[in-house]
RNA sequence: GCGCUCAUAGCUCAGCUGGAUAGAGCAACGGACUUCUAAUCCGUAGGUCGGAGGUUCGAAUCCUCCUGGGCGUGCCA
């Protein structure tokens, strides 16, 4: 049910006789901001007017529209307000009707989009052989639930994990393994081993490259040094008017110096701590060159040599072993996990097409497509003959269009890529890939409490499991304590404990994630998400556990809620039944807000909502010493559509419900 | 330098293609429990929407400039 483009409809036909493009004034209808405007209101006659430019004014347009509309089943008579606002307040009996229809449904009453072509979803994308870190989640979580989302409504969709599994970590790990690797421990336990391989390798090339670092950041920040002196003197010799502009120099210069000496000083640290190790610095000395050496593995790896094509064989099983426990986990799975290697042999063919169109040319050995929008070139061939991320980018996009009919593909990438998609999106419309709408599905940064890119104390990125058990620690602390455990029947035993723990812990860094715009960077606070208090995924959780209670202590079940209903019919005697019959109409709004803008967080919006409407008719409207038949039927099945609601919508989220809590 | 992006209540954040008195949560204060699990509800207080112009009947929203952050910027992804 889509209340508005139901409005819409019948707003067609009134302004038809107005004007040509009616469906867009047709469109200005939205939710009333104040109940007391009643639930939607019609925006149109104010730009209609100006459109018309007949003498008429907004008001008196409206009075004209509202005389033509055919509303008589939907709402009471509509009201004209301020400017020329047309005000509409939906019917009880359409309210009541309507949730009789769609009770029990287990779509909510949202209708299915018909379409054949697919909307192509790339999200998650981690390198395997490097631990998953909290820079993963957003991906991870919004993409997924886009992909839910939007296949919920309808659409067909294809899930592609676009794993980074031909890259340098690959280097990483094979260097690794034929100087610290030991077979029998390999085979022991790959994935733990070759996740221990990985760090060792990855703290060493670190660690010559933070040497070789040093002279250039000593004098980065001697050329920082000089900057600020000479935009002092700059201030000096300034005029009153350019004064201004001098100091900001100045204090754009410091900063530049602070930056430098940070990255200096930070790069000592990294470089003392390998010293003072007893394991690795040893090995640091033994291993000086291991930065290229790395590097060459890769190299080796990609020209097809034999020994590094086996381990990397060998190990690909493993390391995607390792990802799909985390997938597991979070209950997120993929139609298909085509990596970059998977792309691998159709790179070359994508730069000659590049070259035969014309899009591509020499530059200082590099093979470029040079775009006038932009200022650098997309290299899409290294001097050395390698190939890129746009390469594999393009390849990886011809194929999506061959084999799955897209009408969108969706890119759910970090926001600091948006430049790279803008030149991918940009060769592909020169391609000829005009019939397919490619969105970049942008977001923002995860911050820690100071307002910095997440890190641990050490400098380095937090694990992604070792994020999610604190989650779910801290969650059964909160949830799952003596006190509130002491009123349950029966008993709580450890293993349902344990589950909720795992459910309402999980639950709360994907709401937590999914609730902020997903442009936007957000602080992450674990305390905050996890709280039971507040706009947290345990309120809505919770809402959801009390109304399976109520439902049990009515001892009925869905279907004969159906009955009730059929039988006593529905009728609302508190202003609570009303606004919650209202939000749960509002449910396939949200939901196409969400495809609107790739955004989640108009769900979660949406479900804080609809659970608040809910507490204030819990509070309000007891249901089981109801005063009658009707109002008893009336309220279980609200409760039932309500909670039908919440369970889906987190569904969509990606997130569980538990029964008690 | 150029490009992108952000600035909303003490804090964390919403605010849909321009719509009526800018919202929520947390924190603060005051109420409501013989509870269908109070992890709740009701109320109070709190904002020159970074600043200045402009477009408009109407601007947090669109445009320009300014201030202050963040990010990116030819061979990593």
């Amino acid at each position: 049910m889509h209340v508005p483009q139901l409005l819409q409809q019948r707003f067609m036909d009134a302004l038809s006789e107005f004007t040509d493009q009616a469906d867009q004034y047709a469109a200005m209808i939205r939710a009333t901001s104040d109940p007391k405007h009643g639930d939607y209101q019609a925006n149109c006659a104010m730009p209609l007017a100006k459109h018309l430019n007949d003498g008429r004014n907004p008001r008196e347009v409206a009075s004209m529209l509202v005389a033509r509309l055919e509303l008589d089943d939907l709402c009471e008579p509509p009201e004209i307000a301020g400017p020329g606002f047309i005000n509409l307040k939906l019917k009880e009996s359409f309210l009541t009707t309507t949730l009789q229809q769609i009770l029990g449904d287990e779509r909510c009453g949202i209708t299915q989009v018909k379409t054949d072509k697919s909307i192509v979803i790339d999200f998650s994308s981690p390198n395997v052989a490097k631990p998953m870190h909290v820079g993963h989640i957003r991906s991870t979580v919004i993409g997924d639930s886009l992909a839910r989302t939007l296949g919920f409504l309808g659409y067909p969709i294809v899930t592609d994990n676009h794993l980074g599994d031909w890259g340098t970590q690959f280097g990483i790990i094979i260097y690794g393994y034929k100087h610290f690797g030991d077979e029998a421990t390999v085979a022991a336990d790959p994935v733990t081993e070759l996740a221990k391989l990985y760090r060792i390798v990855n703290q060493l090339v670190e660690y010559q490259k933070a040497i070789k670092s040093l002279p250039r950041l000593r004098q980065a920040i001697e050329d920082a040094k000089q900057a600020v002196s000479l935009a002092r003197i700059d201030v000096e010799n300034a005029d009153s008017k350019q004064q201004k502009k001098a100091k900001k120099a100045v204090s754009a210069t410091e900063r530049r110096l602070l930056g430098a000496e940070a990255n200096l000083a930070s790069a000592e640290e990294k470089i003392s701590n390998i010293d003072q190790d007893p394991d690795l610095g040893p090995r640091a000395k033994e291993h000086d060159s291991i930065d290229t050496d790395v590097l060459e593995e890769t190299a080796k790896l990609h020209r097809g040599d034999e020994v590094n094509l086996s381990l990397w064989n060998r190990f690909l099983p493993h390391c995607k072993d390792e990802i799909n426990r985390m997938y597991n986990r979070l209950d997120i799975h993929f139609d298909h996990t085509l990596g970059e290697s998977f792309y691998h042999p159709m790179l070359a063919k994508v730069t000659s097409k590049l070259e035969q169109l014309g899009l591509a040319s020499d530059s200082d050995g590099a093979l470029c497509v040079f775009l006038p929008e932009f200022d650098a070139p997309m290299i899409v061939r290294k001097q050395d003959g390698a190939y890129l991320y746009a390469t594999t980018d393009l390849a990886t996009l011809e194929y999506r269009l061959n084999e799955f009919n897209p009408a969108e593909i969706l890119y759910v990438v970090d926001t600091r890529q948006s430049e790279h998609f803008d030149k991918l999106f940009a060769v592909a419309d020169h391609f000829g890939l005009k019939d397919v709408k490619l969105v970049h599905v942008n977001f923002g940064t995860v911050l820690g409490e100071d307002g910095r890119p997440m890190k641990t104390r050490s400098g380095s990125l937090i694990g992604l499991e070792s994020l999610l058990n604190d989650a779910v620690e801290r969650a059964k602390e909160v949830v799952c304590n003596p006190e509130r455990l002491s009123g349950f029947t029966p008993p709580m035993e450890t293993e349902e404990q344990q589950h909720i723990a795992e459910v309402i812990g999980i639950g709360a860094i994907k709401f937590a994630d999914l609730s902020h715009h997903r442009t936007s960077d957000y602080r992450f606070n674990l305390d905050k998400m996890v709280a039971l208090e507040g706009n947290t995924s345990a309120y809505v959780q919770y809402s959801y556990a009390r109304m399976q209670k109520i439902l049990q202590n009515a001892n009925v079940n869905d279907e004969d809620v159906a009955a009730l209903v059929r039988e006593h019919g529905l009728e609302f005697t508190h202003i609570a039944e009303r606004n919650l019959v209202l939000q749960l109409l509002k449910f396939e709004e949200a939901l196409h807000n969400v495809h609107k803008d790739y955004a989640p967080n108009h769900l979660v919006d949406y479900l804080l909502d609809t659970a608040k409407a809910y507490s204030r008719f819990n509070d309000n409207c007891h249901v089981i010493k109801a005063e009658s038949q009707a109002i008893r039927s009336t309220r279980l099945a609200i409760v039932v559509q309500c909670k039908q609601t919440l369970a889906k919508g987190l569904n969509l989220l990606g997130i569980d419900v538990v029964s008690r809590m």
